[in-house]
DNA sequence: TCTTTTCCTGACCGTATGGTCAGCTAGAAG
DNA sequence: CTTCTAGCTGACCATACGGTCAGGAAAAGA
């Protein structure tokens, strides 16, 4: 009761109020994509007035920047579960839980990405042309490490990469579509059998199991 | 010669002049999302001042509701290649097939139709209540027919649906993802080994090969 | 206490957007 | 040729948008 009585510090107000309107810019921008989404929106999301979005972030690309290059980091180190397996098995079950993990805790940041993406990545693609890259051949090689080493089929490791992503993603870019076709959300039993499905589909497809 | 030079038709420039905004239209839509798509860009794209096409599409939404169904007539059209097959190997090779071959003839329809979904379906929510549900709880029944028939392993046929979409569609919205890590277009080569890829994982993955 | 710095915001501005409309052009009909 | 109607468009309008700024409030520092 003190505690959210007490003034607040100088650090703690500026980290609380960029928070707030992160979080609000991550849900506008996802719902009305980055040119449907207005400042004003996205203010009176987070109960801020608009001009005080101006005073932590210049533009609105500079806040747009902010979010999308906070879902990368996200998905980067949910990436990190892949490594240190012993196989496929273990890697990309991993892999795909923690994906799926994220489509169901972070809809809205996926979206973002997606609508990124799908727009020529007018703003992250630096990030696709160096770290996406770079952990995409590091992980293929992985990959090809576990064929060669007769633990999977020989599938080839980029297409499984892109049905990984394309698999799990689908549940938070398209969620809408699964909750309209479901009769509403998915219910923890449906996510965990959304989760079972994606990973016995694909273990099974690569020969791994 | 004397084709291109003779004077249009009433019915014929009709015809023509919508074909050609709303194929503008679907480049715009899927390169800048519905908000960020503005009416002067589609005209200049289709070549035609901005007044003609407010003569033709009263309002913005209407162009983009006309834009989405098309898409969607499409994709319905393709969906028929699932029928009369004698079982999963042919049914679910030639469904991957088609929609395979759509993410790479139609990529901008493709991007319109997920940005549509991924912003809660504001202008086809009907469809998807309708059409898309009648048709996916049939294949569902049909998948389920296989199942029984010991045609393919015990998967959850809706689920299986999803991956479908996603696997294939993903090479349309994603393309420029893909694009970037391929370092260019996919050639026709690698187009057949994304198809290839595709059909071999999830046909194996279901357990009908 | 006094000064400095950060935080905050109502009011404002230039611009771009979706949409309108009066009036023109040119096929079609008679 | 005359009339009618569909096709066409430059100019215009109201609105909403991203962004600015002067000046006030409040925390930090001396």
């Amino acid at each position: 009761m003190s505690d959210a009585l007490r003034p607040l510090r100088r650090n703690e107000i500026r980290q609380q109020n960029e928070a707030l309107i992160l979080q609000a810019a991550e849900k506008v921008f996802a719902e009305a994509g980055f040119g449907g989404a207005t400042m004003q929106l996205i203010a009176d999301v987070a109960g801020l007035p608009k001009a005080n979005l101006h005073y932590y972030f210049a533009t609105k690309e500079e806040l747009y920047r902010k979010v999308v290059s906070n879902i990368f980091d996200i998905w980067l180190h949910a990436a990190e579960s892949m490594d240190n397996a012993p196989g496929p098995v273990e890697g990309i079950g991993a892999y795909i839980d923690a994906k799926m993990e994220i489509s169901r805790r972070h809809p809205d940041g996926s979206k973002v990405w997606a609508s990124e993406v799908m727009h020529g990545a007018p703003v992250i693609q630096d990030y696709l042309e160096t770290t996406l890259r770079e952990w995409t051949t590091g992980r293929a090689a992985l990959i090809q490490g576990w064929i060669d080493a007769g633990q999977m089929a020989a599938v080839n490791p980029d297409h499984l990469l892109y049905m990984l992503w394309a698999a799990t993603q689908h549940y938070a870019d398209f969620g809408h579509q699964i909750e309209t076709l479901n009769g509403g959300p998915l219910s923890d039993v449906q996510w965990r059998e959304a989760k079972d499905s994606v990973k016995t589909m694909i273990l099974r497809g690569i020969g791994a199991v």
